[in-house]
DNA sequence: TGCAAACTTGCAGTGACTGCAAAACGATCC
DNA sequence: GGATCGTTTTGCAGTCACTGCAAGTTTGCA
Protein backbone atom coordinates (compact mmCIF):
# COMPACT_ATOMS: atom_id res chain seq x y z
CA UNK A 1 0.00 0.00 0.00
CA UNK A 2 1.75 3.00 -0.87
CA UNK A 3 0.02 6.38 -2.45
CA UNK A 4 2.40 7.77 -4.81
CA UNK A 5 4.98 10.18 -3.15
CA UNK A 6 3.24 9.79 -0.09
CA UNK A 7 3.54 5.92 2.24
CA UNK A 8 3.00 5.94 5.97
CA UNK A 9 6.49 6.15 6.58
CA UNK A 10 6.59 9.96 4.51
CA UNK A 11 3.58 10.99 6.63
CA UNK A 12 5.25 10.15 9.74
CA UNK A 13 8.66 11.70 9.17
CA UNK A 14 7.05 14.69 8.56
CA UNK A 15 4.62 14.85 11.52
CA UNK A 16 7.34 13.93 13.61
CA UNK A 17 9.29 16.81 12.03
CA UNK A 18 6.81 19.26 12.43
CA UNK A 19 6.11 18.15 15.87
CA UNK A 20 9.72 19.15 16.76
CA UNK A 21 9.80 22.36 14.70
CA UNK A 22 6.95 23.07 16.68
CA UNK A 23 8.03 22.21 20.17
CA UNK A 24 11.64 24.09 19.67
CA UNK A 25 9.71 27.39 19.13
CA UNK A 26 6.90 27.09 21.02
CA UNK A 27 8.83 26.06 24.15
CA UNK A 28 11.70 28.65 23.11
CA UNK A 29 9.04 31.33 22.70
CA UNK A 30 7.65 30.71 26.52
CA UNK A 31 10.57 30.50 28.46
CA UNK A 32 13.91 32.06 26.28
CA UNK A 33 15.81 29.81 24.08
CA UNK A 34 18.41 29.01 26.23
CA UNK A 35 16.52 28.07 28.39
CA UNK A 36 15.16 24.99 26.42
CA UNK A 37 16.98 21.50 26.13
CA UNK A 38 17.21 19.61 23.42
CA UNK A 39 15.71 16.93 25.97
CA UNK A 40 13.03 18.85 26.41
CA UNK A 41 11.95 19.26 23.06
CA UNK A 42 12.37 15.51 22.69
CA UNK A 43 10.34 14.86 25.32
CA UNK A 44 7.37 17.79 23.36
CA UNK A 45 7.56 15.92 20.55
CA UNK A 46 7.89 12.03 22.23
CA UNK A 47 10.82 10.80 20.49
CA UNK A 48 13.95 10.44 21.53
CA UNK A 49 16.65 13.21 21.88
CA UNK A 50 18.78 11.26 19.23
CA UNK A 51 15.47 11.27 16.93
CA UNK A 52 15.60 15.08 17.16
CA UNK A 53 19.14 15.19 15.76
CA UNK A 54 18.40 12.67 12.77
CA UNK A 55 16.13 15.39 12.33
CA UNK A 56 17.88 18.23 12.88
CA UNK A 57 21.78 19.16 12.65
CA UNK A 58 21.38 21.65 15.49
CA UNK A 59 19.04 22.88 18.01
CA UNK A 60 19.28 26.55 15.61
CA UNK A 61 18.12 24.59 12.38
CA UNK A 62 15.29 23.27 14.27
CA UNK A 63 14.28 27.00 15.67
CA UNK A 64 13.69 28.50 11.83
CA UNK A 65 12.95 24.76 10.77
CA UNK A 66 15.23 24.36 8.05
CA UNK A 67 13.18 22.58 5.66
CA UNK A 68 16.00 20.48 3.44
CA UNK A 69 12.64 20.63 -0.07
CA UNK A 70 12.43 24.89 0.47
CA UNK A 71 16.22 25.04 -1.61
CA UNK A 72 15.14 22.66 -4.29
CA UNK A 73 11.52 24.24 -4.53
CA UNK A 74 12.52 27.58 -5.24
CA UNK A 75 15.18 26.90 -7.59
CA UNK A 76 13.07 25.22 -9.49
CA UNK A 77 10.62 28.43 -9.07
CA UNK A 78 13.02 30.39 -10.19
CA UNK A 79 13.02 28.31 -13.44
CA UNK A 80 9.53 28.17 -14.33
CA UNK A 81 9.23 31.96 -14.99
CA UNK A 82 8.94 32.83 -18.83
CA UNK A 83 12.01 33.61 -20.31
CA UNK A 84 11.45 37.50 -20.64
CA UNK A 85 11.56 37.68 -17.12
CA UNK A 86 14.75 39.08 -15.98
CA UNK A 87 16.65 37.19 -13.40
CA UNK A 88 16.63 39.63 -10.64
CA UNK A 89 13.03 39.74 -11.00
CA UNK A 90 12.40 35.98 -10.74
CA UNK A 91 14.22 35.50 -7.99
CA UNK A 92 12.08 38.21 -6.41
CA UNK A 93 9.16 36.81 -7.10
CA UNK A 94 10.36 33.49 -5.87
CA UNK A 95 11.10 34.87 -2.38
CA UNK A 96 7.91 36.51 -1.84
CA UNK A 97 5.94 33.54 -3.06
CA UNK A 98 8.39 31.22 -0.60
CA UNK A 99 7.21 33.78 2.10
CA UNK A 100 4.02 33.69 1.51
CA UNK A 101 3.04 30.16 1.11
CA UNK A 102 5.40 29.62 4.15
CA UNK A 103 3.08 32.04 6.20
CA UNK A 104 0.08 30.69 5.03
CA UNK A 105 1.03 27.32 5.82
CA UNK A 106 2.79 28.59 9.70
CA UNK A 107 1.87 31.67 10.60
CA UNK A 108 1.18 30.81 13.93
CA UNK A 109 4.85 29.93 14.35
CA UNK A 110 6.47 32.64 13.05
CA UNK A 111 4.75 34.80 15.01
CA UNK A 112 6.30 32.73 17.88
CA UNK A 113 9.89 32.85 16.30
CA UNK A 114 9.36 36.75 15.96
CA UNK A 115 9.19 37.14 19.63
CA UNK A 116 12.23 34.44 20.06
CA UNK A 117 14.13 36.48 17.33
CA UNK A 118 13.62 39.75 19.04
CA UNK A 119 15.49 39.07 22.05
CA UNK A 120 18.27 37.25 20.36
CA UNK A 121 18.86 38.78 16.98
CA UNK A 122 22.11 36.70 16.01
CA UNK A 123 19.90 33.53 16.09
CA UNK A 124 18.25 34.55 12.53
CA UNK A 125 21.88 35.18 11.15
CA UNK A 126 23.10 32.00 12.38
CA UNK A 127 20.62 29.86 11.24
CA UNK A 128 20.77 31.08 7.74
CA UNK A 129 24.79 29.51 7.75
CA UNK A 130 23.05 26.37 7.88
CA UNK A 131 21.95 26.61 4.17
CA UNK A 132 25.06 27.52 2.86
CA UNK A 133 24.36 24.55 0.73
CA UNK A 134 20.77 25.74 -0.09
CA UNK A 135 22.54 29.20 -1.57
CA UNK A 136 24.68 27.44 -3.72
CA UNK A 137 21.85 25.67 -5.35
CA UNK A 138 19.66 28.81 -5.74
CA UNK A 139 22.99 30.63 -6.98
CA UNK A 140 23.38 27.78 -9.72
CA UNK A 141 19.39 28.18 -10.67
CA UNK A 142 19.68 32.26 -11.10
CA UNK A 143 23.45 31.83 -13.27
CA UNK A 144 21.51 29.52 -15.55
CA UNK A 145 18.60 32.31 -16.18
CA UNK A 146 21.52 35.15 -16.56
CA UNK A 147 23.27 33.28 -18.79
CA UNK A 148 25.98 33.23 -16.59
CA UNK A 149 28.76 30.90 -15.23
CA UNK A 150 27.91 29.37 -12.06
CA UNK A 151 30.93 31.18 -10.54
CA UNK A 152 30.35 34.56 -11.90
CA UNK A 153 29.49 37.10 -8.40
CA UNK A 154 26.21 38.74 -9.96
CA UNK A 155 23.62 35.17 -8.99
CA UNK A 156 26.01 34.75 -5.77
CA UNK A 157 25.21 38.39 -4.69
CA UNK A 158 21.36 38.04 -5.91
CA UNK A 159 20.73 35.43 -3.22
CA UNK A 160 22.88 36.91 -0.32
CA UNK A 161 21.13 39.86 -1.16
CA UNK A 162 17.85 37.55 -0.70
CA UNK A 163 19.15 36.59 2.74
CA UNK A 164 19.92 40.07 3.91
CA UNK A 165 16.73 40.84 2.45
CA UNK A 166 14.74 38.34 4.41
CA UNK A 167 17.13 39.02 7.81
CA UNK A 168 16.09 42.84 7.63
CA UNK A 169 12.84 42.65 6.82
CA UNK A 170 12.65 40.45 10.00
CA UNK A 171 14.06 42.46 11.98
CA UNK A 172 11.87 44.99 11.27
CA UNK A 173 8.87 42.98 11.09
CA UNK A 174 9.87 42.02 14.59
CA UNK A 175 9.65 45.41 15.53
CA UNK A 176 6.53 47.26 14.13
CA UNK A 177 3.43 45.81 14.72
CA UNK A 178 0.84 45.46 11.92
CA UNK A 179 3.14 45.48 8.39
CA UNK A 180 2.90 42.60 6.55
CA UNK A 181 6.32 40.13 6.16
CA UNK A 182 6.25 40.33 2.68
CA UNK A 183 5.69 43.78 2.54
CA UNK A 184 8.92 44.14 4.04
CA UNK A 185 10.99 41.67 2.25
CA UNK A 186 9.37 43.20 -1.27
CA UNK A 187 10.07 46.62 -0.40
CA UNK A 188 14.23 45.98 0.85
CA UNK A 189 14.28 43.55 -2.18
CA UNK A 190 13.20 46.80 -4.08
CA UNK A 191 16.06 48.55 -2.98
CA UNK A 192 18.37 45.97 -4.11
CA UNK A 193 17.06 46.13 -7.46
CA UNK A 194 17.53 49.72 -8.14
CA UNK A 195 20.55 50.34 -5.91
CA UNK A 196 21.83 51.64 -2.84
CA UNK A 197 23.80 54.69 -3.86
CA UNK A 198 21.18 56.76 -4.04
CA UNK A 199 19.93 57.60 -0.33
CA UNK A 200 15.88 57.46 0.01
CA UNK A 201 14.51 61.38 0.90
CA UNK A 202 13.44 61.63 4.60
CA UNK A 203 9.82 62.59 4.04
CA UNK B 1 53.67 54.37 34.25
CA UNK B 2 51.33 54.49 31.18
CA UNK B 3 51.79 55.35 28.07
CA UNK B 4 48.43 57.51 26.68
CA UNK B 5 46.72 54.19 25.44
CA UNK B 6 48.90 51.79 25.84
CA UNK B 7 49.75 50.30 29.24
CA UNK B 8 51.92 47.12 30.50
CA UNK B 9 48.59 45.85 30.66
CA UNK B 10 47.13 46.57 27.27
CA UNK B 11 49.83 45.30 25.78
CA UNK B 12 49.69 41.95 26.95
CA UNK B 13 45.87 41.43 26.16
CA UNK B 14 46.71 42.16 22.59
CA UNK B 15 49.77 40.39 22.34
CA UNK B 16 47.23 37.60 24.15
CA UNK B 17 44.41 38.10 21.73
CA UNK B 18 46.58 37.65 18.76
CA UNK B 19 48.12 34.51 19.78
CA UNK B 20 45.21 32.81 20.56
CA UNK B 21 44.03 34.44 16.71
CA UNK B 22 46.55 32.81 15.23
CA UNK B 23 46.83 29.42 17.09
CA UNK B 24 43.28 29.34 16.14
CA UNK B 25 44.06 29.67 12.55
CA UNK B 26 47.15 27.85 12.01
CA UNK B 27 46.07 24.62 13.80
CA UNK B 28 42.83 24.69 11.97
CA UNK B 29 44.54 25.20 8.31
CA UNK B 30 46.89 22.65 9.34
CA UNK B 31 44.36 19.86 10.25
CA UNK B 32 40.67 21.02 9.92
CA UNK B 33 38.67 23.21 12.07
CA UNK B 34 36.94 20.68 14.19
CA UNK B 35 39.91 18.47 14.44
CA UNK B 36 41.54 20.98 16.83
CA UNK B 37 40.16 21.71 20.30
CA UNK B 38 40.11 24.58 22.33
CA UNK B 39 42.05 23.10 24.82
CA UNK B 40 44.89 22.77 22.24
CA UNK B 41 44.58 26.14 20.89
CA UNK B 42 44.92 27.42 24.52
CA UNK B 43 48.31 25.35 24.74
CA UNK B 44 49.52 26.84 21.69
CA UNK B 45 48.95 30.13 22.76
CA UNK B 46 50.20 29.19 26.42
CA UNK B 47 47.01 30.22 28.36
CA UNK B 48 44.20 28.23 30.47
CA UNK B 49 41.12 27.02 28.01
CA UNK B 50 39.47 29.53 30.66
CA UNK B 51 41.27 32.47 29.16
CA UNK B 52 40.50 31.69 25.70
CA UNK B 53 36.76 32.34 26.93
CA UNK B 54 37.73 35.60 28.30
CA UNK B 55 38.85 36.78 24.90
CA UNK B 56 36.55 34.64 22.30
CA UNK B 57 33.13 34.20 23.12
CA UNK B 58 33.39 30.98 20.57
CA UNK B 59 36.19 29.03 18.88
CA UNK B 60 34.28 30.69 15.88
CA UNK B 61 34.89 34.07 16.78
CA UNK B 62 38.94 33.30 17.39
CA UNK B 63 38.77 31.88 14.06
CA UNK B 64 37.83 34.70 12.22
CA UNK B 65 39.49 37.12 15.32
CA UNK B 66 36.62 39.44 15.60
CA UNK B 67 37.93 42.32 16.93
CA UNK B 68 35.90 44.40 19.20
CA UNK B 69 37.42 47.74 18.23
CA UNK B 70 36.52 47.07 14.48
CA UNK B 71 32.85 48.22 14.64
CA UNK B 72 33.29 51.59 16.48
CA UNK B 73 36.29 52.43 14.19
CA UNK B 74 34.47 51.50 11.26
CA UNK B 75 31.74 53.98 12.66
CA UNK B 76 34.14 56.66 12.92
CA UNK B 77 35.33 56.54 9.59
CA UNK B 78 31.93 56.67 8.03
CA UNK B 79 31.11 60.00 9.83
CA UNK B 80 34.69 61.41 9.35
CA UNK B 81 33.97 61.44 5.36
CA UNK B 82 33.44 65.37 3.94
CA UNK B 83 29.93 66.18 4.04
CA UNK B 84 29.26 65.89 0.29
CA UNK B 85 29.93 62.06 -0.19
CA UNK B 86 27.15 60.26 0.14
CA UNK B 87 26.51 57.63 2.78
CA UNK B 88 26.48 54.63 0.55
CA UNK B 89 30.22 55.14 -0.70
CA UNK B 90 31.25 56.75 2.73
CA UNK B 91 30.69 53.24 3.76
CA UNK B 92 31.92 51.42 0.51
CA UNK B 93 35.42 53.73 1.05
CA UNK B 94 35.45 52.41 4.89
CA UNK B 95 34.57 48.77 3.86
CA UNK B 96 37.99 48.80 1.89
CA UNK B 97 39.69 50.38 4.03
CA UNK B 98 39.40 48.27 6.33
CA UNK B 99 40.04 45.66 4.44
CA UNK B 100 43.10 46.94 3.12
CA UNK B 101 44.48 47.81 7.11
CA UNK B 102 43.38 44.08 8.10
CA UNK B 103 45.31 42.72 4.98
CA UNK B 104 48.74 44.77 5.28
CA UNK B 105 48.39 43.84 9.25
CA UNK B 106 48.00 40.05 9.16
CA UNK B 107 48.32 38.91 5.13
CA UNK B 108 49.82 35.52 6.47
CA UNK B 109 46.20 34.69 8.60
CA UNK B 110 44.21 35.75 5.65
CA UNK B 111 45.31 33.31 3.43
CA UNK B 112 45.51 30.19 5.84
CA UNK B 113 41.57 31.52 6.84
CA UNK B 114 41.25 31.05 3.16
CA UNK B 115 41.80 27.30 3.55
CA UNK B 116 39.62 26.77 6.32
CA UNK B 117 36.51 28.82 5.04
CA UNK B 118 37.50 26.75 1.62
CA UNK B 119 36.50 23.51 3.34
CA UNK B 120 33.68 24.74 5.68
CA UNK B 121 32.29 27.82 4.25
CA UNK B 122 29.37 28.13 6.99
CA UNK B 123 31.93 29.16 9.54
CA UNK B 124 31.96 32.55 7.24
CA UNK B 125 28.10 33.21 8.35
CA UNK B 126 28.43 31.74 11.54
CA UNK B 127 31.44 34.33 12.50
CA UNK B 128 29.17 37.07 11.27
CA UNK B 129 26.42 36.40 13.47
CA UNK B 130 28.58 37.38 16.65
CA UNK B 131 28.26 40.53 14.83
CA UNK B 132 24.84 41.63 15.10
CA UNK B 133 25.68 44.56 17.94
CA UNK B 134 28.33 45.78 15.30
CA UNK B 135 25.88 45.98 12.26
CA UNK B 136 23.56 47.60 14.97
CA UNK B 137 26.39 50.34 15.56
CA UNK B 138 27.35 50.57 11.93
CA UNK B 139 24.22 51.09 10.88
CA UNK B 140 23.18 53.55 12.95
CA UNK B 141 26.57 55.73 11.91
CA UNK B 142 25.35 55.24 7.92
CA UNK B 143 21.66 56.64 9.28
CA UNK B 144 23.47 59.76 10.41
CA UNK B 145 25.43 60.40 7.75
CA UNK B 146 21.90 59.75 5.38
CA UNK B 147 19.87 61.96 7.96
CA UNK B 148 17.66 58.96 8.39
CA UNK B 149 16.34 57.24 11.46
CA UNK B 150 18.19 54.53 13.30
CA UNK B 151 15.17 52.30 12.44
CA UNK B 152 14.98 53.10 8.90
CA UNK B 153 15.81 50.25 6.31
CA UNK B 154 17.62 51.94 4.15
CA UNK B 155 21.08 52.29 6.46
CA UNK B 156 20.59 48.60 7.56
CA UNK B 157 20.41 47.30 4.29
CA UNK B 158 23.63 48.98 3.29
CA UNK B 159 25.78 47.11 6.11
CA UNK B 160 24.13 44.34 5.13
CA UNK B 161 25.13 44.37 1.63
CA UNK B 162 28.10 44.66 3.05
CA UNK B 163 28.15 41.85 4.70
CA UNK B 164 26.98 40.06 1.89
CA UNK B 165 29.91 41.27 -0.48
CA UNK B 166 32.46 40.78 1.87
CA UNK B 167 30.79 36.89 1.90
CA UNK B 168 30.75 36.42 -1.72
CA UNK B 169 33.81 38.38 -2.07
CA UNK B 170 35.65 36.11 0.58
CA UNK B 171 34.33 32.83 -1.43
CA UNK B 172 35.60 33.94 -4.84
CA UNK B 173 38.95 35.08 -2.92
CA UNK B 174 39.49 31.50 -2.04
CA UNK B 175 38.61 29.70 -5.67
CA UNK B 176 40.25 32.16 -7.89
CA UNK B 177 43.80 32.33 -7.37
CA UNK B 178 45.45 35.82 -7.63
CA UNK B 179 42.49 37.93 -7.23
CA UNK B 180 42.70 41.06 -4.87
CA UNK B 181 40.66 40.46 -2.30
CA UNK B 182 40.18 43.93 -1.72
CA UNK B 183 38.90 44.32 -5.65
CA UNK B 184 36.39 42.08 -5.03
CA UNK B 185 34.27 43.00 -2.25
CA UNK B 186 34.96 46.40 -4.23
CA UNK B 187 33.69 44.84 -7.25
CA UNK B 188 30.19 43.45 -5.17
CA UNK B 189 29.86 47.07 -3.80
CA UNK B 190 29.51 48.32 -7.03
CA UNK B 191 26.98 46.37 -8.12
CA UNK B 192 24.73 46.62 -4.54
CA UNK B 193 25.30 50.43 -5.15
CA UNK B 194 24.10 50.40 -8.95
CA UNK B 195 21.00 47.69 -8.48
CA UNK B 196 20.70 44.06 -9.39
CA UNK B 197 18.31 44.73 -11.20
CA UNK B 198 20.16 44.57 -14.70
CA UNK B 199 22.43 41.60 -15.10
CA UNK B 200 25.56 42.07 -16.06
CA UNK B 201 26.43 40.85 -19.97
CA UNK B 202 28.78 37.85 -20.09
CA UNK B 203 31.78 39.42 -22.40
C1' DT C 1 55.59 49.26 50.08
C1' DG C 2 50.98 48.23 50.07
C1' DC C 3 46.31 48.38 48.41
C1' DA C 4 42.82 47.99 44.73
C1' DA C 5 41.51 46.72 40.34
C1' DA C 6 42.14 43.82 36.45
C1' DC C 7 43.57 39.24 34.64
C1' DT C 8 44.28 34.42 34.85
C1' DT C 9 43.39 30.00 36.33
C1' DG C 10 41.28 25.53 37.93
C1' DC C 11 37.29 23.20 38.79
C1' DA C 12 32.92 21.44 38.59
C1' DG C 13 28.97 21.39 35.92
C1' DT C 14 25.69 21.72 31.90
C1' DG C 15 24.23 20.61 27.54
C1' DA C 16 24.87 20.09 22.42
C1' DC C 17 26.19 16.77 19.38
C1' DT C 18 28.24 12.03 17.38
C1' DG C 19 29.00 7.00 16.39
C1' DC C 20 27.53 2.64 17.17
C1' DA C 21 24.82 -1.38 17.66
C1' DA C 22 20.49 -3.19 18.90
C1' DA C 23 15.50 -2.95 18.75
C1' DA C 24 11.11 -1.50 16.58
C1' DC C 25 8.75 -0.60 12.57
C1' DG C 26 6.94 -0.38 7.71
C1' DA C 27 7.07 -2.14 2.95
C1' DT C 28 7.18 -6.06 0.06
C1' DC C 29 6.99 -10.68 -1.63
C1' DC C 30 5.38 -15.29 -1.27
C1' DG D 1 -0.33 -14.26 7.45
C1' DG D 2 4.22 -14.74 7.90
C1' DA D 3 9.32 -14.28 6.45
C1' DT D 4 12.34 -10.89 5.01
C1' DC D 5 14.62 -6.65 4.04
C1' DG D 6 15.43 -1.84 4.32
C1' DT D 7 14.45 2.27 7.28
C1' DT D 8 13.80 4.64 11.41
C1' DT D 9 14.12 4.97 16.36
C1' DT D 10 16.41 4.44 20.47
C1' DG D 11 19.83 4.06 24.33
C1' DC D 12 24.38 4.53 25.58
C1' DA D 13 28.87 6.06 26.07
C1' DG D 14 31.77 9.55 24.92
C1' DT D 15 33.71 14.20 23.36
C1' DC D 16 33.91 18.90 23.56
C1' DA D 17 32.25 23.83 23.72
C1' DC D 18 31.09 26.90 27.01
C1' DT D 19 29.75 29.02 31.92
C1' DG D 20 29.91 30.59 36.89
C1' DC D 21 32.48 30.80 40.73
C1' DA D 22 36.13 31.37 43.89
C1' DA D 23 40.74 31.52 44.46
C1' DG D 24 45.43 33.03 42.88
C1' DT D 25 48.46 36.26 40.31
C1' DT D 26 49.81 40.48 38.06
C1' DT D 27 49.65 45.36 37.15
C1' DG D 28 48.57 50.25 38.24
C1' DC D 29 48.97 53.70 41.46
C1' DA D 30 49.69 56.28 45.69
Amino acid sequence: MNQPGESLRDRKKRQTRAALERATVTLAAERGYDHVTVEEIAAAADVSVRTFFNYFASKDEALIGADPEMAPRAAERVLAFPADVPPFEAYRRTVLAEITDELNNARDLWLLRKDVLMQRPDLLVRAFATSAESEQLLAAAVARRAGLPESHTYPRLIVAAGSAAFRCAVTRWAQDDGVALGDLVGEALDMFGTGLAHAPSNH
